[in-house]
DNA sequence: GCGCAGTGGTTCAAGTTTTAAACAATACCT
DNA sequence: AGGTATTGTTTAAAACTTGAACCACTGCGC
């Protein structure tokens, strides 16, 4: 099978797509870092853990949400328990299962910290956008999730002869 | 100032981003870990390189167009001398400059590693696009691109009373 | 020409994060 | 019971990032 490159127009918009997320990556890290001393990653868990009932969920589900690895996972609520963001208990119902539990303190740092990154995620992004295009980007991201979690790796290996592309980044 | 908060359909777009950018992310860098040995960004580099002339690109440029700092690009070009794939020569013109530059056997890796890219990003994203909605991704990622190049880092600070939203992960 | 601010790029040290594999404990199925 | 699958942690190693400090050079004003 011939490989299918990307056309002109595609190329442009993984080109921009690239772009935008890395410096909105770095936009939101970095002003997060300095607002609340964590990575965005750390700042999403808290997130979470706020809106769910009881402010707790399994380990698993979390991980599952933030479509990280338990390992990773793990790793991260350590770090907030250290800092006192977040608790760990057991499963009643599970004895295997942990649970991770928003502490008081870990609520406040969000109430204190969300502002800045709404404002963050807002003049960076949603201030610029039509109302349409807040719709379509849903739409598009929503499409590119489901494909991939579909699994559909598309087929490994096969060596192809180079027709000279672009290489897609 | 009172907090902009994320409307409902904001925060649902913003959700689903923040679900496909990541996944995307790992789908890419663990294909290319695969095959290539290297993650995104260190392929990113020797496309880049590749499509220069003289497949050669100064350390700034390079930094620049990958929207990553000159310390980044140091490390991990440094990597990538190490792999054989990328050489370093001094800048004729400011001697203050150097020069990345592809090796044949770069340029080799990237032929051979092009296709299964190209194939990973195409079944997670282009496949599944309409052609409208392909213009639409460049759109809205370009609009997004250049609101945060234009600095505009959103007012800094402003700890705001509380009111249960979402914290926009 | 000289001094000096600015640029290009690297180095260094430190810390953070990630991964993969192995593991213990428990649940579930038959 | 017994085997298998889950849950979640641990471990050790490696990879990466950062920020500050730093050197070499340019280019400008005087």
């Amino acid at each position: 099978m011939t490989t299918r490159w990307l056309s002109a127009e595609e190329q442009r918009a993984w080109r921009s797509y690239i772009s935008a997320t890395s410096l909105l990556a770095d936009a939101i890290d970095r002003r997060l870092q300095a607002e609340a001393g964590m990575p965005h990653l750390y700042y999403s868990i808290l997130s979470r853990l706020s809106e769910a009932p009881d402010r707790r969920l399994r380990m698993t589900d979390l991980a599952e949400a933030l479509k990280i690895t338990r390992s990773r996972l793990t790793y991260a609520v350590a770090r907030l328990e250290k800092d006192g963001t977040v608790g760990r208990e057991g499963c009643p119902t599970d004895r295997r299962g942990h649970m991770a539990v928003l502490t008081d303190e870990g609520m406040a740092l969000l109430e204190r910290v969300a502002p800045a990154h709404v404002e963050t995620v807002r003049t960076a992004v949603f201030d610029h956008l039509t109302p349409e295009q807040v719709g379509q980007l849903e739409e598009i991201c929503g499409t590119i999730t489901r494909a991939i979690q579909s699994g559909d790796p598309g087929t490994p290996g096969e060596d192809l002869p180079w027709r000279r592309r672009s290489c897609s980044s």
